[in-house]
DNA sequence: CGTGCGATGTCAGTTGCTGTCATCAGCGTA
DNA sequence: TACGCTGATGACAGCAACTGACATCGCACG
């Protein structure tokens, strides 16, 4: 991992390649494919347990909290983790956007999370369509906070970009 | 493209090798790849008419209607014409649907969709980060929507349940 | 001191994709 | 009619991502 985020770093995704990487780690090319599926989920390990935690912070909420409020409170817990990353998530992120590649396997690891956060309120007692659409609705405000995050210079706390965010979806959405 | 269509189908989208598709459309391998960036690229053809279609509508609206309501009247343009595509679209949805590959591929066209419709919303007079959230919110309601009416084994007309899906947005992110 | 077992190495093979050069068909022009 | 241009295709070599199969090795456990 340490090996494939430098050089993804120093060169770019697409002109590392995979012999390189275990090279550097002092492995065999075989051995990374054993560990990683391909050359991308190098840069995704750590998304089982985000998921995990927004799913479980989801069900700990209270039994009286409207769906889209459970949902907030999901993933603002996942903003918090990621924040403790420090700089890292900022590198993560460097090195995905400059790949078409990279982006589409963030969007599916967005959306893997948006269809387990749509599972953890139908638990909760949230029907269809309510649950999908409630889940889709938390990932784009989340989407669009961890961007705002990622590009402001003053270190902003992401959990509270969320929460601004969500409000803005709910005067966006009620036609203002 | 037929021929990619055809055999996608058939024994599905790993199991198919561009050979195979070249040599049944009586092209070489080469040839392939200069009509198609690659080998998935042969199912979103089609893609940027829809966007084109989607941003046109979007601008065409009164200056009067709220950023929601725009962006809703450019996805129903675009269901409506999905619709007109007959069996084709539902065909094209399971080749999709059966192959993690093409699940990323789409994604990141949904996506590319999601920043049209928040630029064009900009051009509007939609400041940021409005613009982008009622995009997301859009994307979103379109997806669900779309899911559905693949679904529906009755014939359900796709933009009469993606402006279901608005109005179930509405209530859901109020706080319902 | 064996004996499994999990992690790694080795090697061969397939497939997606690219660069390069040759070929060929159509089409306008001297 | 002959010439030259252009755009599409073929032919071929090559790289890199992945995969399957088998051998090896270190290490805990009895």
């Amino acid at each position: 991992m340490q090996a494939a985020f430098a050089l993804y770093s120093e060169r770019g995704f697409e002109q590392t390649t995979v012999a390189e990487i275990a090279k550097r780690a002092g492995l065999t090319e075989r051995t990374f494919f054993r560990h990683f599926a391909d050359k991308r989920e190098v840069l995704f390990a750590g998304a089982d347990a985000l998921r995990e935690l927004l799913v479980s912070t989801v069900m700990q909420a209270p039994a009286s909290t409207a769906p889209i409020d459970a949902a907030a409170a999901g993933l603002e817990a996942a903003g918090a983790a990621i924040q403790e990353g420090g700089e890292l998530p900022r590198q993560r992120q460097a090195i995905i956007a400059a790949s078409a590649e990279l982006r589409e396997r963030e969007l599916i690891k967005l959306a893997s999370l948006a269809s387990a956060l749509a599972d953890a309120l139908r638990r909760r007692g949230v029907e269809e369509p309510a649950a999908s659409l409630t889940a889709e609705a938390g990932i784009a405000v989340f989407r669009v906070a961890f961007e705002r995050w990622i590009d402001e210079s003053d270190q902003q706390d992401l959990p509270r970009l969320i929460r601004q965010s969500l409000e803005q979806l709910k005067a966006v959405v009620a036609g203002v």
